[in-house]
DNA sequence: AACGGACGGGG
DNA sequence: GTGTACGTCCGTT
C-alpha cells in the first residue's frame, strides 16, 4: 500500500492538489453531457465564445471479481491491459486485497458491458439479475458524466469566475397552479448580461407560440445555466405538460447535443427517508433551482421564517424598492385588467432569482471545480455521498488502488453519539456560551481518525486540504472589499469547504458509504465526549459553573463582576489547553438563563431579548394569555423579580376572574377538517367543540381547512369567536421587547385589550390552564414551598406565608472569589495535549 | 399525550 | 448515521 504522503508532491499550493482539483488543465468547461455509449460532449467557454467538442471514453465499472466474465467465448475474453482500446471488454487490476473492488472493467460501450455482466451474474447466481446496480456487493459504478470526469481528471470551471458564467432565468406566469386546469400566459426572462424580455399569450391560442418562442430565445441567447425559483418543482413540470399537450417540442439543448429537455424520475432511499424527485436535464446547460439553494442555506443558517421567493429576497436585501407584490391566485385576473403590473411583477421575480444565484451559488460553483460531477449535480448533491465519495473514488482510481471491500454490518454494534449534560437547574446570571469550532473534523485531523479501509489515507488528506483552503479563503474574503465579486468568490469557496463537516457522518454511514467505518466514527464521538468532559473539568477548575453542555458547546455562569473581555480571556485560556487542532470559540454572553431541563432553557440577552429553546417551555395549547404570561414571567424570573412573577400571575388570574381579558385571549385556534355533512353524520356519537361552536352560532356552512377560534364558556359549551376585521392582534414579541426596554416592570395587558365584548369564558378552567400548562414551567426556579405559595389560583393568603423578601430563587451562582489566573501562570501547562480525562463532569449525565 | 403523516414552494 | 431536511401542524389513537 502506498500512503498518500508518498504520492503527493508536498509543499505546493493547495490548488496543485490533483486529488482535490483533478489533474487535467482543460479550462473553461461549463457543461458536460455523456451517455453509456462512451460519448462525452464538452462545452467550453473562452470569453464570449462557447465551443462544443465530442470526446470518447471507455465506460467502466469496478468489480470485486471477474467471475461474471468467465462465460465469455475466447475472442471476447478480456485481457489484463489497457492496450487495444478497441477490445470489446478489458480489465485492469488495481492494487488491493481479495474482496476489494480490484478489477476496473471497461468496454467500448457501457450497455454492452452491463449486458455481459448481467448475463454472467444471472448464470453465476442461478437467478435473474436485471441490473448490476442490484449487486452492490460485487459492482460499484457511477453515472456516465462522473465516469468521464473521474477517468480524465477534468473538472468544471477551471479559470472561470462566477460572473463569467452566462446564466438565464425564466419565470412562467400561469392561470392556475395545475397545468391540467391552467395555461401559460406570460414568461419573463432575465439573464446575467442584463438582457430582459417578456413573452405573452393573451389568448389560449397563443400559448403554443409562446412556448416555441421561449425555446428559440433560450437557444439564441445560449446560456450555460438555466435558473429559476422552484424551477424543478413548478416551471419545468408545467412547461413540460403544456408543451406535450400542445405538441410543441421543448428544444432547449445546446448545439452539438441532443436537443430536447429531458426528465426522469429519480427514486432513492436515504436511510429512513424515501424520496422521488423529478430531475430535468438539458444537454449543454446546467439546471439550477434556487429554491434548493435557499433550503441548503437555511439548513445551517436557520434564519428564514418562510421560503417564499418574496420573503427570501427581502431577507437578502434583493427586493427592489418598487417591487410589485401580487397574491398568487390574483395574478391572472390582475393581468387582464392591469397587464403592466403583472409584467413588472414577473420581471421582479427573475431579477430576484438572479440576485439569489449570485448570493448563494458560490459554494456549488467552487465545489464543481473540484468534484468529478457536473455543476447542476453538485448543486443538488449532499456533501458526503455527493462530494466526498466521488472525490475519494477518483483519487483511488488515479492512484491505481482498489476501492475497499464493502463492510458487513455488525448488528451488535451500538454507536454512541455526543455527550449531553444538564449540570445545573435554576436561574443563572452572567452566562457565557462557548463551543468548539468544527469539533468532529478537528478531532479526525488531530487524532488522525480516518476509515481503516482508506488505505491511502485520502479522507484525512482531503480534510487537511479543505481546512487549509477554508482558512485561506475566509481570510481573503475578509480582506476583499465587502460585496465585491472577489469577496463573493472567496466567501463561496470558504462555504464550500464546510463539506468537511460531512466527513464524520460519512464514516458512520454504515453500509451505504464505500469508505464507511463505524468504529472510526465511534472513536470520533468518544474523543468528542472526552474533550467535552475535559472542557467542563477545566471550567470547574477555574471556578466558573457549567450549566448545560451538548456535544461541542457549553453554557456556564461567570462572576457578576466580569467584563466581556475577561470572559473572552477565560475562553481563550481554556481553549489553549484543548488538543492542538481544536479551537474553542466564544459564542456569546447572556444576562441570565433559566435552566429548565435538558435542551430546554430560556436566555435573556443584554439587549433585553428573550430567547426560549426547547419544546418543554412551550405549551401546545398556546392560548394567547398563557403564552404572554409565560414570556413575562420568564423575563421577571431572569431579572430576579419574584414580586414581579407573582404579580404577573395574580394579575392574570384576576383579569380572568374579573373578565378583563377578552375571549380572544383564552381561545385556541383550530383548523377544521370535516365538512358540514361529515360532522353532522358523526355528531351524535362524537361531538366536537369547534363544530358545535359554529353550529351554535348559526353557521351551518364552512370549508375544510378554515381556521376558527373557539373557547369554553361558563356553561361548558363551546363558543365560536369570529375573526375581527383587520383588527390585527398586537405582535406579542414586539410588545414584550418594548416592555423590557422601557422598564424592568412587565405587564400591561389591559391597555392592549382589543375591543371585544365577549367575556363569557369558563374562568376556573382557564385559571387551571394557567397553572398547569404555563406556571408549572417555572417550577425549576423556586423551592416547592415557594412555588406553591406564589402560584395559588385562589389568590388567598395564608397565615404561614413567607414574605416575598425572604424568598430566594434557586440560583446557579458562581463564587465571587473566582478570578482569572494570569496567563503567565498558565504557560507552564502548555503542551498539555490531552484533554483532562479525570473529569468528574459526567456526574449527572442524562 | 403520543405518535404518524404531510407539508413547505410555485400561479 | 447516508443522496431530502426537519420543524410545525395536522389528524388519529
Amino acid at each position: 500500500m502506498v500512503h498518500i504522503a508518498r504520492l503527493l508532491d508536498e509543499g505546493g499550493l493547495p490548488t496543485d492538489d490533483e486529488f482535490l482539483f483533478g489533474w487535467d488543465p482543460t479550462p473553461g468547461i461549463v457543461s458536460i453531457w455523456a451517455d453509456r455509449s462512451g460519448k462525452a460532449l464538452l462545452w467550453r467557454r473562452e470569453g464570449q465564445r462557447v465551443t462544443c467538442s465530442t470526446e470518447h471514453f471507455r465506460p467502466w465499472i469496478v468489480a470485486t471479481t471477474l467471475d461474471d466474465l468467465a462465460h465469455l467465448p475466447s475472442p471476447v475474453l478480456p485481457a489484463p491491459s489497457d492496450r487495444g482500446a478497441q477490445a470489446t471488454i478489458t480489465y485492469r487490476e488495481l492494487d488491493g486485497p481479495d474482496g476489494s473492488y480490484r478489477y476496473l472493467l471497461s468496454a467500448r460501450d457501457g450497455h454492452l458491458l452491463e449486458r455481459v455482466l448481467v448475463a454472467g451474474a444471472s448464470r453465476r447466481l442461478g437467478r435473474e439479475v436485471n441490473r448490476v446496480s442490484n449487486l452492490p456487493e460485487t459492482y460499484y459504478g457511477v453515472g456516465p458524466v462522473e465516469q468521464y470526469l473521474m477517468l480524465t481528471g477534468k473538472v468544471c470551471f477551471k479559470g472561470l469566475a462566477y460572473d463569467d458564467l452566462h446564466r438565464l432565468a425564466f419565470d412562467l406566469e400561469t392561470t392556475a397552479l395545475d397545468p391540467q386546469r391552467g395555461r401559460i400566459f406570460l414568461a419573463a426572462i432575465h439573464d446575467s448580461t442584463g438582457f430582459e424580455t417578456l413573452l405573452e399569450a393573451a389568448t389560449p391560442e397563443q400559448e403554443a407560440q409562446l412556448i416555441a418562442d421561449l425555446c428559440a430565445l433560450i437557444r439564441e441567447h445560449d446560456p450555460d445555466v438555466i435558473e429559476n425559483y422552484n424551477l424543478c418543482g413548478f416551471d419545468f413540470p408545467f412547461l413540460q405538460y403544456r408543451a406535450a399537450a400542445l405538441k410543441v417540442p421543448l428544444r432547449l439543448g445546446r448545439a452539438g447535443g441532443p436537443p430536447l429537455l429531458d426528465s426522469y424520475e429519480e427514486a432513492g432511499s436515504a436511510g429512513p427517508y424515501r424520496f422521488r424527485q423529478r430531475r430535468f436535464s438539458i444537454a449543454g446547460r446546467e439546471v439550477i433551482d434556487t429554491l434548493e439553494a435557499v433550503r441548503r442555506y437555511d439548513f445551517a443558517a436557520r434564519v428564514l421564517p418562510s421560503y417564499r421567493l418574496k420573503e427570501v429576497a427581502k431577507h437578502f436585501g434583493l427586493a427592489a424598492p418598487d417591487r410589485v407584490y401580487l397574491e398568487g391566485s390574483k395574478v391572472y385576473e390582475t393581468y387582464r385588467e392591469h397587464p403592466d403590473l403583472v409584467r413588472h411583477y414577473a420581471l421582479d421575480d427573475v431579477r430576484e432569482v438572479d440576485g439569489l444565484s449570485r448570493r448563494l451559488m458560490g459554494a456549488a460553483f467552487a465545489l464543481a471545480g473540484m468534484a468529478p460531477r457536473g455543476y447542476g449535480r453538485v448543486a443538488s448533491a449532499g456533501p458526503a455521498m455527493g462530494i466526498l465519495e466521488p472525490l475519494l473514488v477518483r483519487a483511488y482510481l488515479r492512484a491505481g488502488t482498489a476501492l475497499p471491500q464493502p463492510i458487513t454490518p455488525d448488528a451488535s454494534w451500538r454507536h454512541e453519539g455526543g455527550a449531553t449534560y444538564l449540570l445545573a437547574e435554576g436561574v443563572a446570571e452572567h452566562v457565557v456560551k462557548a463551543d468548539v469550532a468544527s469539533l468532529y473534523p478537528s478531532l479526525m485531523r488531530t487524532y488522525q481518525i480516518g476509515p481503516k479501509c482508506d488505505a491511502l489515507g485520502m479522507l484525512l488528506h482531503l480534510l487537511d486540504r479543505l481546512t487549509e483552503l477554508r482558512l485561506f479563503h475566509k481570510a481573503a474574503a475578509r480582506q476583499a472589499p465587502p460585496g465585491s465579486m472577489e469577496a463573493n468568490q472567496h466567501e463561496g469557496t470558504q462555504a464550500a469547504m464546510k463539506t468537511i463537516n460531512a466527513a464524520y457522518g460519512y464514516m458512520g454511514a454504515g453500509t451505504m458509504a464505500l469508505f464507511a467505518d463505524p468504529q472510526a466514527a465511534d472513536t470520533v464521538t468518544r474523543r468528542g465526549r472526552e474533550l467535552l468532559d475535559g472542557l467542563l473539568a477545566a471550567l470547574r477548575q477555574r471556578g466558573v459553573v457549567p450549566i448545560e453542555a451538548d456535544t461541542d458547546g457549553v453554557y456556564f455562569a461567570v462572576p457578576a463582576t466580569w467584563t466581556q473581555q475577561e470572559e473572552r480571556t477565560l475562553v481563550a485560556q481554556i481553549g489553549a489547553r484543548l488538543p492542538t487542532g481544536t479551537r474553542l470559540e466564544y459564542e456569546g454572553r447572556y444576562r441570565a438563563m433559566l435552566s429548565h431541563a435538558i435542551k430546554n432553557y430560556a436566555l435573556l440577552t443584554y439587549d433585553g431579548e428573550l430567547i426560549v429553546r426547547g419544546g418543554a417551555l412551550r405549551s401546545s395549547r398556546s392560548e394567547p394569555f398563557g403564552e404572554r404570561f409565560l414570556r413575562q414571567a420568564l423575563l421577571a424570573v431572569m431579572q430576579d423579580d419574584i414580586a414581579g412573577v407573582q404579580r404577573c400571575f395574580l394579575d392574570t388570574v384576576q383579569m380572568l376572574r374579573q373578565r378583563m381579558l377578552p375571549a380572544s385571549e383564552v381561545a385556541s385556534r383550530v383548523r377544521l377538517s370535516k365538512t358540514p355533512q361529515d360532522y353532522l353524520a358523526s355528531r351524535t356519537t362524537h361531538s366536537e367543540g369547534q363544530y358545535e361552536a359554529l353550529l351554535a352560532a348559526g353557521r351551518t356552512q364552512w370549508t375544510v381547512g378554515e381556521r376558527v377560534r373557539t373557547y369554553r364558556t361558563q356553561s361548558g359549551a363551546w363558543r365560536w369567536l369570529p375573526e375581527e376585521r383587520e383588527e390585527a392582534p398586537l405582535s406579542f414579541e414586539e410588545q414584550d421587547d418594548n416592555e423590557v426596554l422601557v422598564n424592568g416592570n412587565v405587564l400591561g395587558l389591559a391597555e392592549t385589550t382589543p375591543i371585544d365584548e365577549r367575556r363569557d369564558y369558563d374562568v376556573e378552567q382557564y385559571a387551571r390552564v394557567l397553572l398547569t400548562s404555563y406556571a408549572s414551567r417555572l417550577a425549576v426556579a423556586f423551592t416547592a414551598e415557594d412555588f406553591q405559595q406564589l402560584f395559588r389560583v385562589d389568590g388567598q393568603m395564608s397565615l404561614f406565608d413567607r414574605p416575598l423578601e425572604a424568598m430566594q430563587l434557586r440560583w446557579i451562582r458562581c463564587p465571587a472569589t473566582t478570578s482569572l489566573t494570569p496567563l503567565s501562570l498558565l504557560d507552564e501547562e502548555k503542551g498539555h495535549e490531552q484533554p483532562n480525562k479525570s473529569a468528574d463532569a459526567g456526574s449527572s449525565p442524562s
